[in-house]
DNA sequence: CTCTAGATTATCT
DNA sequence: GATAATCTAGAGC
C-alpha cells in the first residue's frame, strides 16, 4: 500500500509513499504489544475497528504509526516502520527537519545532518515515517481507509512487491521467548528505504 | 562491520 | 519511579 499525506496548506505538494518495512502485533497474549497490558488510554484505538491509525509515542520524542486490524475487541495492529518516498520528497525534508528543531539534542543533532540524508532515506525508520509525514497524537484513530483523509491508504497502482522477507522483530528487548523472536517483521529485500536497525538493505 | 551513549517524556506498574 | 514498537554519531575492530 501507499501512506498519503494531504498538505495542511494546500500550497504544500501531497506525500505518498510506499511502504517497504511493517512489524505485526497480533493481541494481548503477544508480550512485545502494548495490548499486553490490556486496555488503557493509550491503546484504546487497536480495540476498535480495523484501518485505523494508532499512533503513540516512545523514547520521549518520537511518534510511531501502525494500521489497526483484526475485528473490533481484539487489539492488533502493523506496524510502518519504513516508506520509500513516491511524491513530495521535498515537504517530507522540510518536515523532517521542523521535527528535528522542535527536539533539543546534545551531540546527536538530526538537522545537522539532513541535508546529507539521501531522498530514499527521509522514512527509513518508523520514527522517520512520522517525521516525514507530520504524524502526530492528531492522527491517532484516524481513518486510514477513507479516501477523503488527510491520512490515509491507498492500493500502490505497481501492485505488490514480488518478494518479501520477514525476520524477527526490532526494539522489543523487553519481549519473551517465544514472541521476542517471532519472525513478524517483514520487508522488501533489498529496499533501500528500509530501515537501518532493520538490517538497512 | 558492531557496539554504545545519550537525547527526552508519556505511560506504564 | 522505571522504562520505552527510536535514532544518530562516534569509537573500536
Amino acid at each position: 500500500m501507499r501512506l498519503v499525506r494531504e498538505p495542511a496548506d494546500p500550497e504544500t505538494e501531497t506525500r505518498v509513499g510506499r511502504i517497504v518495512e511493517v512489524e505485526a502485533y497480533i493481541g494481548p497474549h503477544d508480550l512485545a504489544s502494548h495490548a499486553r497490558f490490556g486496555r488503557t488510554a493509550r491503546n484504546a484505538v487497536m480495540f476498535g475497528p480495523a484501518g485505523v491509525a494508532y499512533v503513540y509515542f516512545v523514547y520521549g520524542m518520537y511518534w510511531c504509526l501502525n494500521v489497526v486490524t483484526e475485528p473490533e475487541q481484539r487489539p492488533a495492529a502493523v506496524l510502518v516502520r519504513a516508506v520509500e518516498p513516491v511524491t513530495g520528497a521535498a515537504a517530507m525534508r522540510k518536515a523532517r527537519s521542523d521535527w528535528a528543531s522542535r527536539t533539543r539534542r546534545g551531540a546527536n543533532r538530526p538537522q545537522d545532518s539532513l541535508a546529507r540524508v539521501a531522498g530514499e532515506r527521509l522514512a527509513s525508520g518508523p520514527g522517520l515515517v512520522c517525521a516525514a509525514f507530520s504524524i502526530t497524537r492528531e492522527d491517532d484513530g484516524r481513518d486510514l481507509c477513507d479516501p477523503s483523509s488527510a491520512l490515509r491508504l491507498e492500493t500502490d497502482p505497481n501492485g505488490a512487491p514480488t518478494e518479501i522477507r520477514s525476520g524477527r522483530r526490532i526494539g522489543i528487548d523487553y519481549a519473551p521467548e517465544p514472541w521476542h523472536s517471532m519472525p513478524w517483521r517483514f520487508w522488501v529485500p533489498g529496499n533501500a528505504s528500509v530501515s537501518a536497525q532493520g538490517g538497512g538493505r
